[in-house]
DNA sequence: CTGAAAGCGCTAACAG
DNA sequence: CTGTTAGCGCTTTCAG
């Protein structure tokens, strides 16, 4: 380049010592001529050297509860200089496995997944052979690997004694598809507080298969045209509780309103006075990347598994007192 | 592996004609067998191949606004096999420079950035030398180069306008750091709104430097506390028109609460009532790539400048009238 | 249909 | 302090 070694380029551009100032000096000033930069892709591609990507699969990037992984796990990550690759798998479990594959193509550093249902067990050869794997939110299907996960069913069970609390019977469920094991984990945790109280009148009033705001809208609607109603709702993640929102922001302040809890807290939230079971999705990211980067560094203890807790946030809507109740 | 050479293997897994269905069984089961992965960084080492990642600059992924442009990046780009790596400026020119490097170091095939302020010629070189840039949301400094960009001033106009048109003159602005061109596109739509009016009151009503919420809540309560205080706000960003929010959910419902109207949509933004300028951030991320691909497709066309509509949407907040207008 | 050789750009190891 | 060599894993080119 300037009538220096390759391998003095390197050393200068890379901040290595043993290399004269002045030298150093002439190969930056000709790199920044000749717009020279160093290649990570071979770099990465030597012998033992480790990739500095970490990927992220999870369902919508729009999504706040999923962007809000997002940037905890990227927050963490960038202060070892890794970048992250981040895809949507729109809950789609071949998707989801493409997407795998290609991140493994890629030599990621580390996984990061939010699993969609389906046999996880493909990725067990990979990990043998040393990839690091953390699985977020749900756990992975017939695997056992490191996993960051909520306090699903204490949530639900939270949300369920509150509403029972206030004298609630007739409590209404609103969910996503029941192949996702968050789901079923806040629906048993729900059932459980319910059984716990002798309720049953519940079972009439759950809907799933709610996967958007839309879905729960109108799931909302049916639900409170029925000839006897439910006094409370439990809405169990963020998009069922906007759709049920929509419905209750104009109903007749009759007290006729139900009550309603949300799973997830929504940016509003505070304003429009829902109470939530809340947590921290941010922090959930933070905490699938240090897993990792402990991993990374060596660590070969047993796979962990980390629940995070919730906390239930009471802010009005949670407790309105059923109109007339039958018990 | 099996008998055969590398370059069979090449053939076999990358599914090219000219191998004989037999041996391309057989080193699948073999590849299957030993766990063994083509590399994508060898892969796109060689000379002439292209990298396969898009790198994507923006202030934070946890907001929803960039996110939503996340999302649309990575839709598109992923239809051709392309993957994203993003990363967050939080609106630090220092660090969008040394993560642009970093990108361009990772060979990224397009680069896609939401410009925080400062002088973007240092890209200049690489542009030249082939590397495909396209902004987003701001215009980048002293660079002509691929831009799609919002009509902040057009939609600011339209605030200022439509509460023009209720009576108000006292309007304050909340708005977030100045240095922000989107800040003082939107902020110059809406003075010269107030000029072609004749109205002057609103300029000791300004408030800046509101980068979050919180910050935005106190802006709206010092305002309200004024002796004479705003009949309107135009809050200048999501997170500026959440935290007045927040203050006026209790305001006493005897007609004082100032009209209201936000930039940008919220999630709640119908449940709330709350009028906005609204736009499609997804599609903004979606145009980016677009641009970005038929760049890379060989477009030399010069440097295009998208203009993205937003749209006024009157939920209630931006239509209540002055209590006691003084004009 | 299959194989051998070359080279992408980098850095570890080993000389000067 | 600086240079040489080798090899990471892939695919293009050219020969079988």
């Amino acid at each position: 380049m300037s009538g220096v070694s390759v391998k003095t380029v390197s050393r200068a551009l890379n901040g290595e010592p043993y290399v004269s100032q002045e030298t150093a000096q002439r190969v930056w000033t000709a790199a920044a001529q000749l717009g020279f930069r160093l290649n990570v892709l071979a770099r990465e591609l030597r012998s033992g050297a480790a990739s500095t990507t970490v990927g992220l699969l999870i369902g919508d990037l729009a999504n706040p509860f999923w962007s809000g992984i997002a940037r905890g796990v990227e927050r963490e990550i960038s202060r070892r200089g890794l970048r992250l690759i981040t895809a949507s798998t729109d809950e789609d479990p071949a998707l989801e496995w493409s997407l795998t594959k290609d991140m493994l193509d890629r030599r990621v550093r580390a996984l990061l997944v939010v699993p969609t249902t389906g046999d996880h067990s493909y990725l067990e050869a990979d990990r043998r052979q040393g990839l690091t794997v953390v699985y977020l939110d749900r756990p992975p299907s017939h695997v056992l690997a490191d996993v960051i996960l909520l306090d699903n069913a204490g949530g639900a069970r939270a949300a369920a004694d509150h509403l029972l609390s206030y004298g609630h019977r007739r409590i209404a469920v609103i969910g996503d598809v029941p192949r996702l094991n968050t789901h079923r984990e806040r629906l048993a945790g729900f059932r459980s507080a319910m059984e716990r109280a002798g309720v049953t009148e519940w079972e009439q009033y759950l809907r799933t298969e709610s996967h958007d705001a839309h879905a729960a809208e109108a799931d909302t609607r049916s639900l409170m045209a029925m000839s006897t109603p439910p006094t409370a709702l439990f809405t169990m993640n963020n998009w069922n509780t906007t759709g049920a929102l929509r419905v209750l922001k104009d109903w007749p302040n009759d007290g006729s309103a139900p009550a309603l809890i949300g799973f997830d807290d929504l940016d509003l939230g505070d304003v429009v006075n829902v109470s939530v079971i809340e947590h921290d999705p941010e922090e959930m990211g933070r905490l699938a990347a240090v897993t990792a980067l402990a991993r990374i560094d060596g660590d070969e203890g047993p796979p962990r598994s980390v629940v995070m807790p919730t906390h239930l946030v009471a802010r009005g809507s949670g407790e309105r007192p059923p109109r007339s109740s039958s018990s």
